[in-house]
RNA sequence: GCCGGAGUGGAGGAAUCGGCAGACUCGCGGCGCUCAAAACGCCGUGCCCUUCGGGGCGUGUGGGUUCGAAUCCCACCUCCGGCACCA
């Protein structure tokens, strides 16, 4: 072996440096691949069906992406683990175009990670329970479950056609028994920690879908899936306390490694926590105590009314004897009666009605009168608010309808000092003081005013005395409060995971026992809901006897919301068989977390957060060593076709299906992740399609004739030193150098199959003097195998074909290629030479060249010269590397 | 209203430690191959002017910092996403 070879080898890992050993291409290939049964007839056409085909074949016999779990025969444990995850597909229909990205990303990642090393794990499943197969059997009869079972079927079909590396021996769908089972078991172990609880409240009824919902699936009152208008209804219902965490949840974005920003910030308004203190205002006539939440205790002394929420409890029994009854009744029936969209509803003038009654403000003993109105909200704090006019836009909104006091208790430090106490609202307004200004400025440089013995003490320090003197008094205290609700688990629908509860006549609620597990789904005659689960039609499946005292009892009739279902799921993969546990402790430890994350940004609250939750309360159960379920989060955009949302209404889809059968997997793969930055949308074009797949064909035409004429002999004459075979050589070593940071920074994938149909189109424009030398020839084999090499995780097929025609070895086995130094550094470089920062000339420069000898170049230009004539250069900038400025005056 | 993200050729997009604006793909134009067309290959393609050497303008708008700005700063406009009577 030539010593010039020798010295640069090692970083081409395996590929160049067999090349250069054993030949420019192997002659006759050891053994028989898959290729080189058929590569007689192939010839120039490019067959993507039949090339697919035949890889996807060797896969499958070979189970080449199944991976063991430690302990098992075959288990490697030199690698290191990876988890890449695609979010599990809802299987209704067919896999459209958005499920062809989310997988073509995931598993470019998976082989990317595989080829550099690490033991990954790739697993696929189906989120099989809920509503569309349930509303499909209602329209046609069919059972649900045929209807899910034949969706699999599809999409199964389909990423076994697309070629995704899989591992299928952990296949999993969640309406299975097998699978359900621990859903339930998972519930059980919740309720027996107290984290799953049956209450009444206040629940969002959506009347089409005939089910409560929770929080989370109402988008401005309407119902998330079908979007008809939600109604207030008061039920009991089924509960998992993920407020609890909601603390857990907001820390704990610390222990991520990479989630994008805004999915986080979503996470957080969502959780909305706010600090601040409870206070109780009390009705002395009645002698009843209502407590307020508020984040600004400071404020107490400007708090000149209250507000009750029209859902209240107490306001029916405030009015009831007063001249107000009559007007107050009408006033809760008529806004309990108006959708929470109306009463939301933004340019709305403020109403409401006074109860007659009042409650001493705890810090001044002043009696303030009672108001019920509207903009005060049940769901939030304690449904009551004490008003602040003067620093509230909202109660100053109502203040202003009603003629009610305003008093301003806070103002800036800074504008001439403490305000003279005293003072009121309309005297500062009177003094050019606005009250505009007054509104809640959160500047912590603000005093209090108005306000007795806290008078000029700032506002921060003022909230934390005035809480405290509250705290010594029994009338307050320091308080925390969540937008965040509780998960409404319950649904009354039948296609979900049955909830293993009983109510016994004598025991009340009691849990099915472990034993007694799955509590089996039972079919129906009528899908049709009716208020209530279709399940409560099936009587001798309702009517059981209580595991406690033997007596009869009635099974819970609700389903749990499908988001229980994939609240765990990649926890099973992990485990798919175990008949003891949902999964094993050390082997959900091995594994965990999922190192990459990969789906659509509409699962950015629900699914994201019930699934933290469920990992923490696993976590605390000793269930599992980790917080937090997922490392690493991608979310794609939406694939749009003329700028719009696909949608059959629009007539504007493209059949993903379609187009692989049209184009093949690997165009289709390549198309999707080439369309733009992946976390970005991107337009389909058909005609990009086209292009994707010219490229494609391009290579595969490459590798053809560079097989057909290339000679299998030795190279002994080492790296070229100039000529087009270093250059290509050179563009090889940069095409491996940028495609595995474009992969590795921030999923650049559209960049990287950028840098592949560089390689490609330069090889193509050197090939012809590249024919007929040793080192032409080895340079043009190894470019076209690096090109293969390089596509291989977004067209894996052609990928695997190519490779393996050039250097006989299967391209997945291969490491991932390494860029040589020696061949990224240029020997040269093109020199920019600016006069007053315009580009007035370039020249070709040696690397390295002294700057002073660059500022030579430079003014050694013709065109250079004409700018610098009559001038006085004032200013020289040189840019090791890339450019020479020169400025004159 | 508040919080994010983004505005670059005819289109998608590239370039983000401040240093050749427009990589790559589409589209369009030219040439080759062909009896011809398609396919394929090669070349060109921001706008304007040009004596063909080159020159001017150009990254949503207006200012600023700098030898030099798509990139940094200030103000504004537009679009997309999220939250929103949350006390």
């Amino acid at each position: 072996m030539p010593a010039a070879v020798e010295s640069d080898q090692a970083s081409h890992r395996n590929l160049l440096d067999w090349l250069c050993r054993a030949s420019v291409r192997p002659g006759p290939r050891a053994g028989v691949r898959a290729g080189a049964l058929v590569r007689s007839v192939r010839m120039d056409r490019y067959d993507p069906h039949e090339i697919e085909r035949r890889w996807q074949a060797v896969w499958e016999r070979e189970r080449t992406w199944e991976v063991p779990n430690p302990g098992q025969p075959g288990f490697d444990d030199s690698k290191p683990k990876c988890y890449v995850l695609e979010m599990l597909p809802y299987p209704s229909g067919e896999p459209h175009v958005g499920h062809l990205k989310n997988y073509s990303l995931g598993d470019a990642i998976a082989h990317f990670r595989r080829r550099n090393g690490y033991q990954v794990v790739h697993p696929m499943g189906y989120d099989a329970f809920g509503l569309p197969a349930e509303n499909n059997a209602i329209d046609t009869g069919q059972h649900p479950r045929d209807a899910v079972e034949a969706s699999i079927a599809a999409y199964r079909e389909q990423f076994r056609a697309w070629g995704v590396s899989i591992d299928w021996s952990r296949e999993l769908a969640t309406h299975a028994p097998e699978y359900y089972r621990w859903t339930q078991w998972i519930f059980l172990r919740l309720f027996e920690r107290g984290l799953a609880y049956r209450a009444e409240a206040p629940v969002q009824w959506c009347p089409v879908d005939q089910t409560v919902l929770a929080n989370e699936q109402v988008i401005d009152g309407h119902c998330e899936r079908c979007g008809s208008l939600v109604e207030a209804r008061d039920l009991e219902q089924w509960f998992f306390r993920i407020t609890e965490y909601a603390d857990r949840l907001l820390a704990d974005f610390d222990l991520l490694e990479s989630w994008p920003e805004h999915v986080v910030t979503m996470q957080r308004n969502w959780i909305g926590r706010s600090e601040g203190a409870e206070v109780t205002f009390r009705c002395e006539e009645l002698g009843i105590d209502f407590p307020v939440f508020t984040t600004r205790p400071d404020t107490l002394f400007g708090a000149t009314f209250f507000v009750l929420a029209p859902e209240h409890p107490e306001v029916r029994r405030l009015a009831a004897g007063t001249e107000h009854e009559d007007a107050v009744r009408a006033y809760v029936d008529e806004s309990i009666r108006e959708s929470a969209e109306e009463r939301a509803s933004e340019e709305r003038a403020k109403t409401g009605v006074p109860l007659g009654r009042t409650v001493t403000n705890p810090v001044n003993g002043e009696q303030i009168e009672m108001f019920v109105a509207d903009y005060v909200l049940m769901e939030y704090g304690t449904g009551a608010v004490m008003a602040v006019p003067a620093h509230d836009q909202r109660d100053f909104e109502f203040a202003t309808a009603f003629g009610l006091p305003v008093r301003r208790v806070v103002a800036p430090r800074r504008s001439g000092g403490p305000a003279a106490p005293g003072r009121d609202a309309e005297e500062a307004a009177g003094n050019g003081d606005p009250l505009g200004e007054a509104f809640l400025g959160h500047s912590d440089d603000e005093v209090l005013v108005n306000s007795d013995e806290y008078d000029g003490i700032g506002s921060v320090e003022a909230k934390r005395a005035i809480v405290a003197d509250l705290e010594r008094r029994g009338l307050g205290h320091p308080a925390v409060n969540y937008r965040l609700r509780d998960w409404l688990l319950s649904r009354q629908r039948y296609w979900g995971c049955p909830i293993p509860v009983v109510y016994c006549e004598t025991d009340g609620i009691v849990t099915v026992p472990d034993d007694q597990l799955p509590v089996e789904l039972p079919d129906v005659e009528d899908y049709a809901p009716k208020g209530r689960s279709p399940l409560a039609a099936v009587e001798d499946w309702v009517n059981t006897t209580c595991p406690e005292c033997g007596g009869p009892a009635r099974r819970e009739t609700d389903t749990m919301d499908t988001f229980v279902d994939s609240s765990w799921y990649f926890l099973r993969y992990l485990d798919p068989d175990n008949e003891r546990l949902p999964f094993e402790r050390e082997i959900a430890d091995y594994w965990m977390p999922v190192d990459q994350y990969i789906g659509g940004v509409e699962h950015a609250i629900l699914h994201l957060m019930y699934a933290r939750f469920f990992v923490k309360a696993f976590a605390d159960m000793g269930m599992l060593g980790v917080q937090e379920p997922f490392a690493s989060l991608f979310t794609q955009g939406m694939i749009t076709m003329g700028g719009a949302k696909m949608s059959s209404s629009k007539g504007n889809t493209v059949s993903a299906i379609e187009t692989v059968e049209r184009y093949g997997a690997d165009t289709a793969r390549t198309y999707v992740c080439f369309l733009g930055p992946p976390e970005r949308g991107g337009d389909w074009v058909p005609e990009g399609v086209e292009g994707v797949h010219r490229f494609l064909v391009r290579l595969w035409r490459l590798q053809c004739e560079v097989v057909e004429r290339t000679e299998p002999r030795a190279d002994e004459s080492g790296l070229p030193e100039q000529g087009p075979a270093r250059e290509l050589l050179a563009k090889a070593n940069w095409a491996i150098d940028k495609v595995t940071r474009d992969i590795e920074h921030g999923f650049a994938l559209h960049t990287a199959i950028a840098a592949v149909m560089e390689l490609v189109n330069d090889a193509y424009r050197l090939k012809d003097s590249l024919y007929g030398t040793p080192q032409g020839e080895s340079a043009l084999c190894f470019a076209t195998a690096t090109a293969a090499s390089l596509i291989f995780p977004f067209a894996p097929h052609l990928g695997c074909e190519a490779y393996e025609a050039i250097t006989g070895g299967r391209v997945w086995e291969q490491p991932w290629p390494e860029a040589d130094p020696a061949l990224l550094e240029r020997d040269t470089f093109t020199l920019v030479v600016q006069v007053n920062g315009r580009r007035r000339d370039q020249i070709e420069a040696a690397a390295g060249t002294p700057d002073a000898e660059l500022l030579e170049l430079a003014r050694a230009s013709e065109n250079v010269r004409r700018h610098l004539d009559g001038k006085e250069v004032v200013k020289e900038i040189v840019v090791p590397g890339k450019l020479v400025n020169l400025v004159v005056r």
